[in-house]
DNA sequence: TGCTTTGTGTAACGGTCATTCCAGTATATA
DNA sequence: TATATACTGGAATGACCGTTACACAAAGCA
């Protein structure tokens, strides 16, 4: 039918993701993602709309090779105890593989949620069906590990572990250290949450 | 010696301190910043220099007006105790002050923290120093209700109040009663921490 | 009252931005 | 092979950006 597109669209992803990850959606443009690229002005137009429909599928292929993937080790049947620490520690070591680059990035979503997404309704709701899979997967695994919490126990219990999480990715921006050991923190509460003789490790 | 300066300074700062805090400052142009003020190019650049010199002015006045006074409540010389939880409800009632409006979500030190890149370090130690005396201050204030605890044992829970409080103000943005339960959370789950007959309220 | 100094208003500047246009190129199908 | 179709390169566009230049206005001091 035609001319075949020359470029590869999950590796354009990548590379914009990195973009715009670093440096916000404000801040990055055109010219930066031609870089990043590699992508003339065209492609880019002609493959995306737009900036923001590049953005947006960063943002969904973002959550979908990297958000989601790590929310499933929340759910762990053959261990239910662990679920938690391992989805904390999977956490830690992508903040860790981060770190030698200049920048710390934290998270590509909650970073997005500080910024534009106040005033972008589509936006703001995608944030906060994320939080939601998050907390409730957390809600879950805490379930699994001991049946005998009350419903209002394992929610609030998951919701300190959820919002340890995105404090300790925001911080990632600032102090990685810090952030760090408010992982390894949020991590020590949730075991002393399980019951005796199952702990995790 | 000279006219005098017809507009009042710190009024300004809190007129642009709500633009900055709904946009960001990247999404925020000088136009903005006039017709929020009232002021004209030429007042601003005089009496600030530049943009970001009016961003930076604006967020020492916010620490200095708002983050500070609200941090003082942690410490409670009379009521050891009831420090966090007063400081916890001050936070949950700020927020929903806000809740009537889409703006001024959130804190605006942390969503600057979300948006700064790599190469502003003046910026990144500034809201590092914020997170340490925060965290320090809930330290304190576990402390001196329970002085028996080790000082990891305060650390750890002092990054876990510290953590909820950042993880609440980033998703104040996009969902304000999650980030009102979570407050909650964080509240109901230092009162645990308490010794028993000393918990407050 | 004049003079100096500082604050304000207006207009313009160069630069960068996202976006578009168009000519040219490659390819799958007929 | 011919042709319709989809992709790409490069240049151009108009809007908006932060910043500056300059003329004028007000107020303290002599």
């Amino acid at each position: 039918m035609a001319r075949t597109q020359e470029f590869d669209t999950s590796k354009a992803l990548g590379d914009a993701r990195r973009v715009f990850w670093d440096k916000g959606f404000d801040a990055t443009s055109i010219a930066d993602l031609e870089a990043a690229t590699g992508l003339g002005r065209s492609s880019i137009y002609h493959g995306f709309g737009s900036k923001r429909g590049l953005f947006d599928a960063v943002i969904q292929d973002y959550m979908d090779t990297i958000l989601r993937p790590r929310l499933t080790l929340l759910h762990n049947p053959a261990h239910p105890a662990e679920g938690i620490s391992t989805y904390l520690t999977s956490l830690s070591d992508a903040l860790e593989k981060t770190a030698d680059q200049t920048t710390n990035r934290g998270c590509l979503l909650l970073n997005t949620a500080a910024g534009i997404a106040g005033n972008d309704e589509a936006l703001r709701l995608l944030i906060d069906g994320y939080q939601v899979e998050l907390r409730d997967g957390v809600a879950g695994a805490l379930r699994a590990a001991d049946p005998t919490q009350t419903d209002a126990m394992v929610l609030a219990r998951a919701r300190i572990v959820a919002g340890l999480t995105m404090g300790a990715l925001l911080m990632a921006r600032v102090n990685l250290g810090e952030a760090l050991s408010t992982l390894e923190a949020a991590g020590e509460q949730a075991q002393l949450w399980l019951p005796a003789g199952s702990q995790a490790r």
